[in-house]
DNA sequence: GTGAAAGCGCTAACAT
DNA sequence: ATGTTAGCGCTTTCAC
């Protein structure tokens, strides 16, 4: 395979073109200081008249920096991509990469042979650090990108003790804060329906839930809790069957916003007025809430954050690779849009 | 900024380790011919004890190649993420590279500065080639790519005729076979409900669908045709404006699946019984048919065949650019799954 | 403020 | 079959 650019101009020949030495187009086309206004302008004219493009292989070769920080997405996240949130992530990361002058590029992990790849790509030195979204319990790659000393931030972690830098939403606080607005409402027959709880974030969320009973001097009902994988069926699911043990649900905490329109169709089914009857809160993963379910008491997340968090901790570790990882874990919002 | 990695041994040290020279290692890791296969151990070995690992960097510096690609997706297309189409065609893009070992890297791009970034990121030779989805017919972005001379291929074109290399399904000829099927089970009011007709492909559609009508000595009534945009809603819109002006419709050719279903809604709304009174063909953009209408017929897309052919295309455009540009039209298939 | 020179780590052509 | 050498195009000291 033999691919090439040709007869592309070199930093060489713009400085040839301009009359200057080699270093000082460089400063130009870096934006560095020190160079007399009158010179820029003449090389900034050489480099439009040549057409020049600075090769980038070689800039990183001699920089040891490539501008460049790669986002991975496991394959079950794929589904993810259409959902809200998905593209508010991607659009602050993209903000905030904006003023770095810094390229973001998606990267598509579907089998282990992939994943080692990627860890080779990104060990070549391809990119300056990665960044991954919702990372499964029992997923190395993230392993695998530490042990190669490579910057790496996680959207989520995947146990209590993630060691790999991450930044995170307060699933414990914000299921918590859920069910203790329900408890102020009165209501005192307060279900669950959780996210699978091989996922962390699902373990926190029913974690949230259980403390706040517990606070109120309310002992758990286990029956009370049934297990989802954030599904709007699933939802339907657990909530008929919640129903079923316990007619006298007066209020759900779904871990997310699909569970909980589940949950909604089938309260609505058995006859149950909502909220009037029976309150529920989901936390808004999918922005669900905002198409469908306007009226839905959702724990919103600070989704337009996390991006930002995102590059700012990995910016860090770029910076000063430290030995100490990083976690950040931002604060959920509940909002009650209902009256109940 | 400062980042960089650390220690990493080079190759050279690899060669002193193996006790061998510099070009011996290079010629085994990239799988070269002519190296004897007990040195080729050796080699290896000092490989796997020093955790070497290629810089990618001085690697495409030298060879001018990068072997990766990027799949470059404008704004509007984000929605397409979590269909099966895109999927589809990630998929048969990913598998149709791995044989090559080559890297994809997705790019989102918004807004012209961002569009502009891309291609001096691709320019700067990051990328050997560039594949680009759904490209809207004002899109300026293969233009530019075309005017760096990089290898580029598009899923789908901007219009008749487009000069950029692409990989388009035979939009005209799949709109035809399914009127005319309509038209061979005795169908005679047959309408349209077209895409956007600012796209390409919905010109095509709507193209097949009057050549039908020509051909079997129809004259196309105007009032037949409705635009929609693909979405479920306005295929709704479209059949109920369509019924009202012509209840006598038995027939109707929907510009996607999802339309065709927002079709079938109204149609059922209006006592139309689907498909004894009404038969309803789609094209399977989005695989909905697949889920929620297993029944309807549908204009199948070769999915699975236009990412190989895409990379197919982009192998050729690297080995050897050439002057022209090369096209292909994958042939559509009617899949009838109603017995109507 | 600017030029010159020394690499960055690899591939590829040429020796041997 | 393997070692040697000359770049690839840029950044980055270090002089001036």
């Amino acid at each position: 395979m033999g691919r090439q650019r040709p007869g592309t101009p070199t930093l060489e020949e713009v400085a040839a073109h301009a009359g200057v030495g080699r270093g000082t187009v460089s400063r130009v086309i870096n934006n560095a200081a020190g160079v007399k206004d009158s010179t820029r302008r003449i090389v900034q004219q050489a480099i439009e008249e040549l057409g020049y493009v600075p090769n980038l292989a070689a800039r990183s070769l001699a920089s040891r920096r490539t501008d460049a920080v790669a986002l991975v997405l496991t394959e079950p996240d794929w589904r993810v991509f259409s959902e809200p949130f998905f593209s508010e992530i991607v659009r602050s990361l993209g903000d905030a990469l904006a003023d770095t002058g810094m390229q973001l590029m998606l990267t598509l992990v579907r089998s282990d042979s992939e994943r080692k790849r990627f860890v080779e790509y990104a060990r070549g030195g391809r990119v300056d650090g990665v960044l991954l979204m919702s990372v499964h319990a029992g997923d190395r790659l993230p392993d695998m990108l530490a042990e190669a000393r490579l910057p790496t931030v996680m959207l989520g972690r995947r146990s209590g003790d993630e060691y790999v830098s991450y930044v995170d939403a307060d699933n414990v606080g914000g299921a918590r804060s859920a069910v203790t607005h329900l408890l102020s409402r009165g209501r005192r027959a307060i279900a669950t329906i959780t996210g699978p709880l091989d996922m962390y974030a699902a373990q926190c969320r029913l974690r949230g839930y259980r403390d706040a009973l517990t606070l109120a001097g309310l002992s758990g009902v286990e029956s009370m809790v049934a297990e989802g994988d954030f599904s709007e069926g699933s939802g339907r699911r657990a909530m008929a069957e919640l129903l079923e043990r316990h007619p006298e649900i007066d209020g759900v905490l779904a871990a997310s916003d699909t569970t909980a329109a589940g949950a909604l169709q089938a309260l609505r089914t058995a006859g149950r007025r909502v909220p009037k009857d029976v309150s529920v809160i989901g936390f808004d993963d999918f922005a669900l809430a905002q198409r469908t379910e306007p009226r839905l008491t959702t724990v919103r997340q600070p989704l337009e954050e996390m991006g930002g968090s995102m590059i700012r901790l990995l910016l860090e570790d770029m910076e000063e690779p430290s030995v100490a990882y990083r976690h950040v874990i931002l604060r959920t919002e509940l909002v009650a849009r209902d009256s109940t």
